[in-house]
DNA sequence: AGCTGGCACTCTCGTTTTAGGGGTGCCAAA
DNA sequence: TTTGGCACCCCTAAAACGAGAGTGCCAGCT
């Protein structure tokens, strides 16, 4: 059981641990404590503390290290109310609602401002409407025989696909065919992207089934491509020279997906979350945690923000953070920007 | 002056190095010759070797490790004809040759295969048109006062911009406003973006200008952006044990610009080129080599191929490879696959 | 009770020592 | 010109060592 003062205890190692990186020892803490308790107690708090798997130490007789679990405790304080000071938000938010960017240049700056006050490696994800509708398609010529698909979604995402024809085919006829099926499918999702009773030529038959295909894809999807920033202050972090380390992190960061299916592991539904380490089931994340918000309108159009990092991040600064970018984001969302 | 047989000695201590990562010492060299010289002659053409910069000792008697100069003239006799024995060409043509995929999937592809191929890191850039022409505009309207601008270019490469309108504009003015403008510069350099005579409202000439722009932009590159396949492998060279290396490759790779910069330093014209070390004049580079090669036509539609690696790559294998598929993506380029 | 100072003990970590071996340079002889 | 022989060099890996940080436990104090 957590008593208070055992719980202070328990702060004062992770805290201690996060900025030293070594097992902290009962005199430190003593000591950061003003002497108002001597080591001695302190020890059989900490041993208390091992007993309870909150903390575990490397050999008998070292100092104490954080479980997850003593993490997990540790974390719990900053959840609850997770407020950025006012000295922070600086020029976020004009940032962020003043640029007519793109969706992704968008999440790109967010990921940009988050990793500059974290100083961590931010995540973001463009957002996403929940449906997948019809925009508009445009079928352009790159060459003979060869035609490039546009097909612009709600929301202003763009798909792209390759063509390549049976024979030749004018430019003014693909023009034309652009047309129709713009006015025949304007608005519609992929499931009613079928035979519309009119008639189709082979080729608009091809696109309408490609594009169709491209957007029943899409709709698999429920997350953009997550999109980093600030990988360089990742490898600041003393753990890195543990080669084993370093090693988990290049494959979780290696590939976009795998990042992905950890944070969609981790984020489940609105509010911000919190994984650390082995708390999300993968082998790699070991000693790795990860801050997870959702932002957006929860079922119309959403995306996710995070900060990535060692187990031993700053916590009490990433949170509130990472809640307040999520806040900013989805107000932006709200007034419909960007867009 | 580099003798036959001295030659033979430097091939040998390369070939060692490059396979045990460690200096190599004269019965080491005189073992793999099949005793035909013995150890005490090879340490006499060690010491002129060494007279004449092609190896260095980490201390007196040590065994030798190539300079850049050693591993230049190593690599000399692999530059002169190089070609892949058809055993490991297999299957890549065809991929590349096969898949109707834009621009950059293409080049994606071929990072891909070109680092299965080699066990490196493989980097290529898309294939770029050398003259940056429109081929259409499109204006999608996203929301009430914004608007998405698309140009796509000559070579398939697409720009997008967000563009907020001071007053809400109807969707079919946007697109006889799209059509005006496709008719007006249907094919035109940035430079003859100017004012044709006709009247533009006020929104055109702003689409105008801001394409104009971006057109500028993407004239300024003379390479796309280089896609990397395969950094994974990187990671088990065992000269990354030095913090100092790993410190170096992180920066090289952090940032796609700087890779970019060294790439254009290396290749300059069409051929293959090898850059060993300090070669390149990027403090950064001392410990790691990078082989470069244009593909495609010259003066009309160009990118480049490459693998980088440590100092210590098996060029054997590694220059062969890039030559190939250099020359796979010029008969691509060349029957305008892909486009 | 609960806290504290004292004390013996344990474990790690950095340093020093030591031994061994791979490798050289040189020389004299084939 | 090549080769075997030999003395010597210098690094590296392993072993030995000492210092320091930290613990656990206990007996006495508040």
């Amino acid at each position: 059981m957590l008593t208070a003062r055992r719980e202070s205890v328990l702060n004062a190692i992770v805290e201690g641990h996060i900025d030293t990186v070594t097992p902290v020892g009962s005199q430190h803490i003593a000591k950061k404590w003003g002497m108002r308790l001597s080591p001695a107690t302190v020890r059989s708090e900490m041993a208390g503390l091992e007993q309870d798997g909150y903390i575990t130490r490397p050999h008998t007789s070292a100092g104490g290290l954080p479980t997850d679990l003593g993490y997990r405790a540790y974390v719990r304080q900053f959840l609850a109310n997770p407020t950025l000071d006012a000295g922070r938000r600086g020029a976020v938010r004009r940032r962020l609602l003043d640029v007519a960017m793109d969706q992704e240049g968008w999440a790109r700056s967010a990921a940009e401002a988050l990793s500059r006050l974290t100083g961590s490696l931010a995540v973001t994800t463009a957002p996403k409407p929940s449906q997948v509708r019809l925009k508009r398609i445009q079928l352009v010529p790159v060459q003979d025989m060869m035609v490039m698909t546009l097909v612009v979604l709600w929301g202003a995402k763009i798909l792209r696909q390759m063509l390549s024809l049976e024979e030749s085919v004018p430019e003014n006829e693909l023009t034309r065919s652009s047309n129709k099926l713009n006015h025949l499918f304007e608005g519609v999702a992929p499931s009613e992207l079928a035979d519309s009773g009119v008639d189709l030529t082979p080729l608009e038959e091809h696109v309408v089934r490609m594009v169709r295909e491209l957007m029943e894809e899409e709709e698999q999807q429920d997350l953009e491509d997550p999109l980093l920033e600030g990988i360089q202050q990742l490898f600041e972090q003393p753990e890195l020279a543990e080669a084993e380390i370093l090693r988990d992190m290049m494959e979780i960061l290696e590939e976009r997906g795998r990042l992905k299916k950890i944070m969609q592991q981790v984020y489940s539904g609105p509010g911000l979350r919190v994984a650390i380490g082995g708390e999300v089931r993968v082998a790699r994340m070991r000693h790795f945690s990860i801050i997870v918000s959702e932002y957006g309108i929860s079922d119309r159009m959403k995306g996710v923000v995070g900060v990535f990092g060692p187990k031993r991040m700053a916590y009490r600064r990433n949170i509130p953070a990472v809640n307040y970018l999520a806040h900013l984001m989805s107000d932006a969302v709200e007034q419909g920007f960007p867009n």
